[in-house]
DNA sequence: CGTGTCATGTAATCAGTTACATGATTCA
DNA sequence: TGAATCATGTAACTGATTACATGACACG
């Protein structure tokens, strides 16, 4: 089975919610699904001129702007359709790479301290990233509690909070169970 | 910064503990480490040759095998440094794609029995990882009792469990809410 | 008038997968 | 003898990141 790229279908699906600029997307990719989707400049505006080019994305340039020029990219028909498709289909289970956990399973070629440094640092970042998360959830209910899709974006968040609570919780049980020996 | 390659890593890490030729690397890393990483032939075996060049491991042709030709690698004073030193930077956090959240994400798209049902294959993988994850630990608990790492492997199976027990909370409480509408 | 942000993009490189190729050994 | 597994590898491709390049506009 040959892997087909995934930029494309975020990309879609973002359109298909709302009419974005390639660097509207970047942001709210970033802002709004970065706990489970990244997405590069570098991916970003070629992946458009494709989409374009294959008829599932149409652009024009947005006059309102001034002088600046921004390229507003609208979803088509055929675009709607090749995202309900892909939708349809199984879904591919992602291969992770931990290098944390890696580093945990080395941990006898490292001193304990930078060990539990490691890990210190990785609760930290968490911890930023629940706070996003809470300041996201927050925005979205009070802002966008009207949005038809709201369950949907919800149980999104629900995971990204879901995970990050495991985590934290597997770091925090990992750093005492390593004070105690 | 640089990316830098990490397969490297997770193979002087895995032979810093034992010698073992490609082939069982692949197998070794498909059993035990699947939870948290992988790695594909076309990469093993490029890198081996790499890092033998690099003076980073060592290889021999194992003759008690028989005819066949099995290479088996050790790692070196110089490999161990490499990764020693690897193991004391700091983690860089992985950038996430999980294909399933997006598609609930994007859930007004398609039928509700369609999104329940990838959620059902979702849980019915992670359970299958559940059952592979228990008797690995099983494996680990009864054969490698005395194994010196032991602490260490034991809290990499920490992570993966409570990682799909995450998963799986998450599933079903989903699916609860995906019903009750 | 200079720093930060808005805005779009490319080149070079590296990472990683899929599919294929080859051949020996084991065992039913 | 033919299927399964052991064993090692390559070619072609796709995915993804990093770093760089360019320029306009906003605002203090």
């Amino acid at each position: 089975m040959k892997k087909e790229n995934k930029s494309q279908y975020a990309i879609l699906g973002l359109l298909s919610k709302q009419s974005y600029s390639g660097y509207e997307m970047k942001e709210k990719i970033n802002k709004i699904a970065h706990f489970h989707w990244a997405e590069s400049n570098a991916q970003l505006y070629p992946m458009l001129k494709q989409l374009e080019k294959e008829g599932k994305v149409s652009s024009h340039i947005d006059l309102s702007s001034g002088a600046r020029q921004k390229r507003i990219y609208q979803i088509t028909d055929l675009g709607i359709e090749a995202l309900k498709n892909w939708l349809l289909q199984p879904v591919e289970q992602p291969q992770y790479r931990e290098e944390l956990v890696l580093k945990v399973a080395l941990g006898e070629h490292l001193p304990k301290e930078k060990l539990l440094a490691h890990l210190n640092d990785y609760m930290i970042q968490l911890e930023e990233k629940n706070r996003l998360l809470n300041n996201m959830v927050n925005h979205i209910q009070t802002q966008h509690s009207k949005r038809p899709d709201k369950p949907y974006l919800d149980l999104t968040y629900d995971y990204a909070k879901i995970i990050i609570q495991a985590k934290l919780d597997w770091a925090k049980q990992t750093i005492q169970k390593l004070q105690a020996v």
